[in-house]
DNA sequence: GTTCTTCAATACTGGACAGTATGGAACATC
DNA sequence: GATGTTCCATACTGTCCAGTATTGAAGAAC
């Protein structure tokens, strides 16, 4: 027998960080209109009242909840990926990395879905900026003039963003097979092998 | 002087027609979220009063909305671009044609951010295998083989798609030329000239 | 010029949520 | 065991919007 369908966990005591980890849990379910007071308290099985002890304002939640994913997700894609000495395999395992969905995609895909607000807008230039370079860098290191690599590495961030996009409603209606078939493409068509 | 920020439209009498462009209008700026019946009112100068006449429900506009665009979306890219002989020069054509900003691309993004919504999401589902299939066709045609041609048709529609959000942000910020030579090395990597 | 149809204004109800104010319960500390 | 701190509940207010009900006004039809 499930326990709720929304799980109202009687925690015996929240702190503002089990706050930011709801709301980014709600964010990746249901994008950030889903971040709101009312409905994440009664999802932690508390009252508002809770809510404006941790926190000023609704903003301040969101705020303190994207950074956190921010330094999360610079921890676990970026570091990480800093250390393949080959630039080609580099962007091969960036791809791989980012091309299977992660509780950290999916927020991402959220995040872009609410590009228009105030904090996210600034958020997305930010990290798409530092991922156009990231790439951009590794492609000048494997040979391609500045100008090819910094296209290049654009194009591979925009199919990126959209693959996220699309395969939240789960367009690109794929077999396993056939989506190792779709990345090799993929990573052949922009590193050719020479 | 600027006759009011919102334009209070002192119309005469409006018809279901108004109330849609109107609808796509607020869709372009500001998002699905904008569609709304009294900040429409507003904007057009009338109250609530005169949308309930015209449509039963807030769901019934974004329906009748977003079929108009479709069926002018279709009307305006994909049918001038069947035309084109050439499997080649039609995607060239195509990524020239959607690649320069116009209200329909706008409006696309602004689909794309409210992805989630009931109306929208099978809407773009619909839309993008459109596209999908006729890059797929165009790239069969070319002489690519089945797999390939889906793959890099995908590979295609995933880098507008993602193009369109980011230029939302105004995140590739170019230049004019550099956005063409962007454009020309786009297409050279994925129709390689042979 | 009266009647019917079309469009719009006014004045509601109701729901969802942000934010405030205040009181109460549990716990630690002394 | 009284006191202070920490966390939460309750009970508000205010805002924004969807949707309904009713009335009113302008033009068309007769």
């Amino acid at each position: 027998m499930p326990r709720k369908v929304t799980k109202p966990e009687p925690k015996v005591r929240l702190s503002a960080v089990d706050w930011e980890l709801a709301a980014l849990e709600a964010l990746a379910e249901s994008g950030l209109g889903a971040v709101a007071i009312e409905p994440l308290a009664r999802r932690l099985g508390v009252t508002k009242g809770s809510f404006y002890w941790h926190f000023p304002t609704r903003e301040a939640l969101i705020q303190a909840a994207i950074e956190r994913w921010e330094h999360n997700d610079e921890e676990q894609v970026v570091a990480p990926l800093a250390k393949v000495a080959d630039p080609r395999e580099r962007v091969r395992e960036l791809i791989r990395l980012t091309s299977h969905r992660r509780p950290t995609h999916t927020i991402f895909a959220a995040l872009f879905r609410a590009i228009d607000q105030p904090l996210i807008g600034p958020l997305l230039e930010r990290a798409s900026q530092r991922r156009i370079d990231f790439v951009t860098h590794a492609f000048r290191e494997a040979g391609f003039d500045a100008k090819t690599a910094a296209n290049r590495a654009r194009l591979a961030y925009s199919a990126y963003v959209g693959f996220v996009q699309l395969a939240h409603i789960g367009q690109p209606r794929m077999t396993h097979d056939e989506f190792e078939r779709y990345i090799d493409d993929f990573i052949d068509t922009l590193i050719p092998s020479r």
